[in-house]
DNA sequence: CGGCGACTGCTTTTT
DNA sequence: GCAGTCGCCG
């Protein structure tokens, strides 16, 4: 979509491919985008300016260090090093890290970043909030000293460069004038207004999104920026894009009819000319290993059919529901892969490995001094190292400039330590980067640590992979660089183009272009192509990719629509646009399974039937497991419940009363028999409804939906329930 | 200082 | 059920 119109801009000469800008938010669409121009026009891609949000932003802030106020080679922290870096600070100020929780500080620093708010601008109107922003900008200073940036601050500092700075807004506002945006519904709010900042000289924007595909809103993702995106570009025109050629009719329509559950949306109506195919396969098994087992054996009948294994996809909500459907494949024979997981540049040994390579690039970068100080093994401990952070702290220094003073057995092991890396820095200076990254895999001690290790063979492979990648980056990185022949424009009031300093190019060394690199690029989840497996993954995972047979498990209530989502319309909302994405991934077949009972935090929970599959009509359902004509609960469990009450609408979930093969819907406590879907009444929370059941008959305790008071576990020995339903 | 056993908490995820 | 963190003990 976006390619062809490049592709079109190009050839009728509406641009050149010098004038154009395409952001995606995930380095592999930008690949698959720059794979698909390259086999459209006999361009050279090098020219063409196609990256992530934060790849682009990283190439600006390179280019303009000194204006955006950054040392040129600055590091970038990942999630990972952006939480060790919150944790030290709150340890280092003697924040209470009970009532500060590093993670919950870490959620807010970035939130409020990609709203595009510095700690000097924001207001609070309680002391924790006051608090939280004092955090945020000691954090802020932390960062500055030590001359990192994390993900959102890659965002924030480039709008902020663009927006003060008037000459180099204007020259990149001149130079492109056709901004192109895909996956449009996963912008975030920063997101949106450096893009309308960047195209606010007259340039055309064109963004492409489905407002029914917004599955990130936990994330900032901001679906409003499509209607607002409508509204501030009132004489753009929009396009909807409604005609499949993936689906068959009875899978389109019954993702049209769920999806119609939903309110505020754009509005569209998905059709094909495929016609109807067959229904939507539906069962219902007593278990989750009778899911698993019942799934692995419809797979084994498809593949007979002679399905491929790649097309058949095995989705689910959660990551933990995979467990039991890899050991039920693992035991039948049959090969899958699992997307999702630690990816390459996350793993422990590469993370270390590359933590030395940034000491060399910058001794100053605390935490990945902190990350190998005493990694593999070197005697130091706590002590001297609260001794080193303190001494480091009260000079305002970094921990390497520190060590030299700190006295004691320890002080010298860290002298050690300094040393060595100083020996590494010296050792490498002149070697290309892949040996140089070799050299330090060697002589840092992780070889040898990780060759006493039981488990330490795939890790030193591993090793040898980051050597690979670095050689790979090496010999790509005059591509990627992108500083070619190309004429381009010369202004004279900017002259750090960002052509001029993309990664090699002006003066940035090999070896801190490929630690941004590695940053910004975190590697494939484990996914080796070619192999003819069946691909299990998470719902979300699976956007933006298509199979001719798909599985979607666990369509209970509490799992999909997940628990903690469904007690509010907007996250409720998105669960539904979760299904949708599933359902539609979908070409010929789709199967939803559900379990009546599952483990799930090690305890075994009962669930009911997720609403969702009450939301497609039946006439696109073909039950396989005979759909038990259970009692419909009572309309209003708790009588009146208010209009859009999402949980009034589960209420009338059908509850699957029987008992079968062992597995019970239903406990008795005193003379009580509570089942799913029992509607109760507590003494404090008031009333509400039996969602689910674990334990046996003496510790039984429910999940119980109150009304008013949410959703409580209460254990049915101790709890007086009565029962009103 | 380091290793091991107990304790907790728990969607989804890209950069 | 499992991973990550904490605190105690050798």
């Amino acid at each position: 979509m976006l390619t062809t119109r490049m592709a079109w801009l190009i050839q009728t000469g509406q641009a050149s491919p010098f004038g154009l800008l395409a952001v995606t938010f995930t380095n592999k669409a930008a690949r698959e985008m720059v794979t698909r121009v390259s086999s459209l026009l006999p361009i050279d891609t090098r020219g063409l300016w196609i990256g992530t949000f934060h790849s682009l932003c990283n190439r600006l802030l390179r280019a303009h260090h000194r204006d955006a106020g950054l040392p040129q080679s600055f590091q970038i922290l990942d999630t990972t090093d952006q939480l060790a870096a919150i944790k030290r600070l709150i340890k280092g100020a003697n924040i209470d890290d009970e009532k500060y929780p590093p993670r919950d500080v870490q959620r807010f620093i970035n939130h409020a970043k990609e709203s595009g708010e510095r700690p000097g601008a924001m207001e609070a109107y309680d002391n924790h909030t006051r608090r939280m922003i004092e955090i945020y900008e000691l954090y802020e200073a932390q960062c500055q000293r030590e001359g990192v940036a994390d993900f959102p601050e890659l965002l924030l500092r480039a709008y902020e460069l663009l927006s003060r700075n008037a000459p180099i807004r204007e020259h990149y506002q001149r130079r492109f004038r056709h901004i192109l945006v895909d996956e449009f519904q996963d912008t975030n709010t920063l997101q949106y207004r450096w893009l309308t900042l960047l195209a606010g000289g007259g340039a055309s924007l064109f963004a492409v999104g489905d407002d029914d595909q917004s599955i990130y809103a936990f994330r900032g993702a901001n679906v409003g920026n499509m209607a607002d995106f409508e509204r501030d570009y009132a004489r753009g025109t929009v396009i909807r894009l409604e005609q499949n050629y993936r689906s068959y009719g009875h899978i389109l329509d019954a993702a049209n009819a769920l999806i119609e559950h939903n309110s505020g949306r754009l509005g569209k109506n998905l059709w094909t000319s495929q016609g109807a195919g067959e229904p939507v396969r539906v069962i219902e098994q007593p278990t989750d290993g009778m899911e698993a087992q019942w799934v692995v054996d419809e797979i084994r009948a498809q593949i007979n059919e002679g399905r491929e294994r790649r097309e058949i996809a095995i989705l689910y909500r959660s990551n933990a529901q995979s467990r039991v459907i890899e050991h039920t494949l693992f035991t039948a024979g049959i090969p899958y892969k699992v997307y999702g997981g630690l990816r390459f540049f996350e793993r422990q040994e590469i993370k270390h490995a590359l933590a030395y390579l940034r000491l060399i690039a910058n001794p100053d970068d605390d935490t990945s001094f902190l990350r190998v100080v005493n990694f593999p093994a070197r005697g130091i401990g706590a002590r001297t190292m609260e001794t080193l952070v303190d001494m480091a702290r009260a000079d305002g220094a970094s921990l390497n400039a520190t060590v030299a003073r700190v006295p004691g057995k320890g002080g010298s092991n860290l002298i050690q330590f300094v040393r060595l890396i100083a020996q590494l820095a010296e050792d490498t200076r002149q070697l290309p980067l892949p040996e140089a990254v070799e050299h330090v895999i060697e002589h840092s001690g992780l070889l040898q640590h990780y060759r006493g290790e039981r488990e330490g063979a795939e890790r030193i492979e591993n090793l040898g992979e980051l050597v690979t990648a670095a050689a790979v980056f090496s010999g790509e990185d005059s591509s990627h660089g992108l500083p070619s022949g190309l004429p381009r424009p010369v202004d004279d009031s900017v002259s750090a183009d960002i052509d001029a300093a993309p990664n090699l190019a002006a003066g940035l060394s090999p070896l801190s272009a490929f630690l941004s690199h590695a940053s910004l690029e975190s590697g494939d989840n484990q996914a080796q192509a070619g192999e003819d497996a069946i691909q299990l993954m998470t719902v979300h995972a699976a956007k933006g990719l298509e199979f001719d047979s798909v599985f979607i498990t666990g369509m209970e209530e509490g799992l999909f629509p997940h628990e903690n989502s469904i007690l509010d319309a907007s996250g409720l909302e998105e669960e539904r646009r979760l299904m949708y994405v599933a359902i539609t991934r979908a070409r010929e077949r789709l199967t939803i399974t559900l379990a009546q009972s599952r483990m799930l935090h090690g305890q075994t929970r009962y669930a009911m039937r997720s609403r969702f599959l009450q939301e497609i009509p039946e006439q696109h359902l073909k039950w396989l497991s005979p759909k038990v004509a259970a009692p419909r609960m009572q309309d209003n469990a708790w009588g009146g419940s208010r209009q859009g009450d999402a949980f009034g609408r589960a209420a009338t979930g059908r509850i699957a009363p029987r008992e079968s093969r062992g597995v019970t819907t239903g406990v008795t406590v005193g003379d009580q028999h509570f089942r799913i879907g029992t509607g109760v009444r507590h003494a404090r929370f008031g009333e509400g409804t039996v969602l689910g059941l674990s334990g046996s008959a003496q510790d039984a305790q429910a999940q119980i939906q109150f009304r008013d008071a949410g959703m409580k576990t209460l254990a049915l020995g101790i709890a007086k329930l009565e029962i009103v339903s």
